[in-house]
RNA sequence: GGCCCCAUCGUCUAGCGGUUAGGACGCAUGGUUCUCAUCCAUGUAACAGCGGUUCGAUUCCGCUUGGGGCUACCA
């Protein structure tokens, strides 16, 4: 029996400008569980067709990133339009000569003068097709004397253009306020419009899931496809991430690039789960996703209409999620570079040991150096610091001196935080004073900090000499 | 200006004619704890407005208001 080909297939077609933008990573995300969801393939494609923003090494650095958040794409190589200007002009060629798109040698100045006039007029500002009907004459004039040219897409002068998206449902343009879109630049490159429907069309796009912004855009490239006698393919226009301002999130605002986020210590299982969560819900109460529930758990009909304000609280508390759930070993793996970023060195084990002790109360990886970094340098801090509530001076120091003298009993080999702490809350339950009289005063000395992680687990840590030292410090300042 | 899209707590959202309008983040309070965090419990806070339709509107329709996007030889 022959295998039926798939016949869903999604797409992710970002432009390189250098940096991956936390929206295209959901609109990312989306294509690739929506394909992985329905058996489908997903698809990559660079659309690399404006050369003056051309940067270099930007669709390496996007595949990797790709890579790291483990969306991988079906197509090996992937489409890359930069190679593919032949076909462009090929199908521009083919609509002029079937009069469904015409040259077009208006001067900038010209156009920038007509706008101005039809802007004040309160009418559309689009082309005013001045070159729409050029006699054949013109034309052969004008490409005889050299002059530059843009090839501009015939848009109906009536009519309405209508398709259902996925998302919003039934959608519908005025054809006569379409504008009559360049498909070919005057350097012989393809705009967006034609590339993009173009290349949806021969990689057999089935579903073509994109930002809100191409709203406006859909009807003409519909257009064109009905041109080229093609079946469009079905639309689904994502809501936008918006500044907390809720305009349309931007640079200006914050972190937009991944990269960005990724830097300053967020997990991308926590991202990826949070940028989920933006516009779509699985309609129960779950929250916590990996790759595969995400697939499992998807469908475009939970898609939201409206912008979803990108909330770093949320992103915070999420990524604290996956913090906790990591294993010692891979939070001070993860860690590692921080530290190294710091000149701070250490073994693994000891890392281990100390990224532990902040494992809950770090939000973010960039945090671990600033919560850790009294492990590595004995603090200094106001003597007023070691001095818990109605205790005077002269009291804590006698009880850090009492603490010392049962510390120094515990043998080198004894030396963890559980035997520290049974034997130390013995102590204390044998004296009349209160556990805060004994132990905000050590753990202050240890830690130099109102906030910090138990006595017990920092003395575990820092072993027995460095611990006694610290005491030793904090008896003699107390004076 | 023109066109398009959108509208439930501060934020992310559930709700698909009859609900004490639910959950999560945040915030607040309490418990646990030497502290902070974690954890647990409780609380806080919303259907933009006006008209319809209907026995009954958060829900359906229209208008208003508000917000956003597009309006490039950028994608």
């Amino acid at each position: 029996m022959p295998v039926k080909p798939p016949k869903i297939i999604a797409r992710f077609a970002p432009s390189p400008t250098g940096f991956l933008h936390v929206g295209s990573l959901r609109t990312a995300l989306y294509n690739y569980i929506f394909a992985k969801k329905n058996n489908g393939l997903f698809y990559l494609r660079v659309e690399d067709t404006d050369q003056s923003r051309k940067v270099e090494g930007a669709k390496e650095n996007l595949l990797k990133i790709l890579a790291f958040f483990n969306l991988n794409w079906d197509n090996k190589p992937i489409m890359i339009q930069s190679e593919r200007l032949d076909l462009y002009k090929k199908y521009a060629q083919q609509l002029i000569d079937e009069n469904k798109a015409y040259y077009c040698f208006c001067s900038e100045e010209r156009l920038g003068e007509s706008k101005a006039i039809r802007q004040r007029q309160k009418l559309p500002t689009g082309y005013d097709g001045q070159c729409r009907n050029l006699s054949a004459e013109e034309i052969k004039n004008n490409l005889g004397a050299g002059r530059s040219y843009v090839i501009r897409f015939k848009m109906p002068k009536t009519g309405l253009t209508e398709f259902i998206d996925l998302i919003r449902g039934q959608v519908s343009f005025d054809n006569k306020i379409l504008d009559d879109q360049i498909i070919l630049k005057s350097n012989g490159w393809p705009t967006y419009h034609l590339a993009s429907v173009i290349d949806d069309h021969e990689m057999e796009i089935s579903h073509v899931i994109r930002g809100e912004d191409w709203l406006p855009s859909t009807p003409k490239h519909i257009l064109l496809y009905q041109a080229f006698g093609w079946e469009p393919p079905i639309f689904a226009h994502l809501p936008l991430l918006l500044n907390p301002d809720h305009s349309k999130l931007s640079k200006r605002q914050g972190d937009v690039a991944v990269e960005d986020f990724l830097k300053n210590g967020y997990l991308p299982e926590a991202l990826l789960n949070f940028i989920l969560l933006l516009g779509w819900n699985p309609g129960t109460n779950q929250e916590i996703f990996d790759l595969q529930s995400m697939i499992e758990a998807f469908s475009l009909e939970k898609i939201n209409k409206a912008g979803a304000v990108f909330d770093l609280n949320k992103l915070d508390w999420l990524n604290g999620e996956y913090i906790r759930k990591k294993s010692a070993e891979e939070l001070a793996k993860l860690c590692q570079p921080y530290y190294a970023e710091a000149g701070l060195k250490t073994d693994l084990k000891n890392l281990k040991a100390i990224v532990a002790t902040e494992q809950s109360r770090i939000k973010k990886l960039s945090e671990i150096v600033s919560a850790t970094e009294f492990f590595f340098k004995a603090p200094d801090y106001d003597p007023q610091l070691l001095i818990w509530k109605k205790l005077n001076a002269k009291e804590t120091a006698k009880n850090l001196a009492a603490l010392a003298e049962e510390l120094e009993k515990i043998k080198e080999k004894e030396w963890t935080e559980k035997f520290i702490e049974a034997e130390i809350k013995k102590f204390i339950e044998g004296n009349k004073q209160g556990m805060g009289d004994y132990l905000w005063p050590m753990r202050a000395a240890l830690s130099g900090r109102k906030a910090s992680p138990g006595p017990f687990e920092i003395a575990g840590v820092l072993g027995r000499e460095e611990t006694l030292k610290r005491l030793e410090k904090a008896i003699e300042i107390l004076k």
